[in-house]
DNA sequence: CAATGACTATACCGATCTGTATAGTCAAGA
DNA sequence: TCTTGACTATACAGATCGGTATAGTCATTG
C-alpha cells in the first residue's frame, strides 16, 4: 500500500499532539515514533501545520463517527438520544480518555480565529452542533437550534472540566441539566 | 520601587502567554516587550515555568477579584447572583475579551495533571467553584455542591464556545439553562 | 526494460530556544 | 561612606526547532 507511511505519520502525530501539545511536539519526535524518514513527511505535507490539519481531520472523522454510532446504539428515541450524549461522555471518561478535546486544545495554541488550524477546530464544533441540532429537530424541540447550542455548551463544559480538574462524573451532572432543558423544550414530563 | 521590573515582567508575560500561547511565546519576546534584561528575569525567577506560574497567579487574583465584585454589584440576592454569573460573562465577551481562559489553555499545553502548571489551573477552577458553592449555599440550594458544579460546567462551556466558535451570545443561552437548574434546586418559581 | 514515485539516510541550514557567564551601573539604606 | 541588590548589556552555550539538499533504494506498473 502506497499511503501506509502517510497514515502512520498522521496517527502518530495525532496521538503525540494530543498528549504533549502542538508546539511542544517536534517534527523529529513524530518521525522517530512513527519510524518514518523526514523527507517522507515533507513529501506528503508541505509543513508541520499541514500535518496538524491532517491529524485534526482524522480526529474529526473518527470522533464524530464513533460519537454518533455510540449515541444511536443507546436508543432509537430522539429525545433519549439527546440525553445519551452525556452517557457516551461518561463512558469515554470512565475508560481513561481525559486528555481533553484536541480541537479545544488547538484553539488554545492557535488563538487567531483566522488561522487554518483554529478554523478547522471551529468547523468540527459546528458539525457536532449540526448533528445535535438534527437530533433536537427529530425530537420535536420548539427551538432546536437553541436547545442544541445549550447542549453543546454543556458538552464542552464537561470535556474541559474533566481535563482540568480530572472530574470524571461531571458527565452525570451535565446529564441532569440536559434532562431539564430537554423536558422544557418538549413541553411535557 | 524595587519590584517594579518584576511586576512589568509578569504583566507582559501574562498578556503574551494569553495571546500567543505558552510554548509559542519565547523568553526573549517577553523581555523585549517588557523592556527588561534577561538577567533580571532569571534574578526573579528560576525558570520560564516559574514565570508562567507567577503569571497564572496574577491572573487568578485579578480574575476572581473582578468576577466576584462584578457579580456582587449586580444584585444582593444570592439567587440572582447565581444567574449574574452569566450576565458578567456576557459583558466580558461583549467588551472584546474572547481569547479563552488562560487556565484552560494552560491545561491544553501542560496535560500532565501532576505538573505544577496544570495543578495551578485546577486550583484556580476549584476556587471559582468554591465561590459559586458559597453563593448556592446562601441561596438555599438543596444540594449546593451539585448546583455549583453544574453552573461551573456551564461557565467553562460558555468560555470555550466563545473562544472556539467566536460565539458571544452563548452566555445568554447558558443563563437560560441556569435559570432552570437554579429554580429546580430552590424548589419554587 | 524503463520509468515512476514512495521511501530512506545523512548531512546540513539558519533560526530560535532556555539558560548561564561575565562584567558593570546605579540608587537606597545602614 | 560602604555595601547591598536590583538592574543592564553582551556574549555565549548547547539543544532543538522547522525545513532543505543530495543521493540513493526498492517495488510497482506501463
Amino acid at each position: 500500500m502506497a499511503r501506509a507511511k502517510r497514515q502512520e505519520l498522521v496517527e502518530t502525530a495525532l496521538e503525540l499532539f494530543h498528549r504533549e501539545g502542538f508546539h511542544a511536539t517536534g517534527i523529529d519526535r513524530i518521525l522517530a515514533t512513527a519510524g518514518v524518514a523526514k523527507m517522507t513527511l515533507y513529501h506528503h505535507f508541505r509543513s508541520k501545520d499541514e500535518l496538524i490539519l491532517a491529524a485534526l481531520r482524522l480526529r474529526d472523522e473518527r470522533f464524530r463517527n464513533e460519537f454518533m454510532r455510540s449515541i444511536e446504539r443507546k436508543s432509537d428515541d430522539p429525545e433519549q438520544r439527546l440525553l445519551a450524549i452525556f452517557d457516551v461522555l461518561a463512558e469515554l471518561f470512565g475508560s481513561g480518555e481525559s486528555g481533553g478535546c484536541p480541537f479545544i486544545n488547538a484553539c488554545a495554541e492557535y488563538a487567531d480565529p483566522d488561522s487554518a488550524i483554529h478554523r478547522a477546530a471551529a468547523e468540527h464544533k459546528r458539525m457536532v452542533l449540526d448533528y445535535v441540532c438534527e437530533l433536537a429537530t427529530l425530537a420535536g424541540a420548539r427551538d432546536a437550534v437553541c436547545l442544541a447550542r445549550q447542549l453543546c455548551i454543556l458538552l464542552d463544559g464537561v470535556i474541559v472540566t474533566a481535563q482540568v480538574s480530572g472530574n470524571a462524573d461531571s458527565a452525570r451532572l451535565a446529564r441532569q441539566v440536559a434532562v431539564l432543558i430537554v423536558r422544557e423544550q418538549l413541553g411535557s414530563g
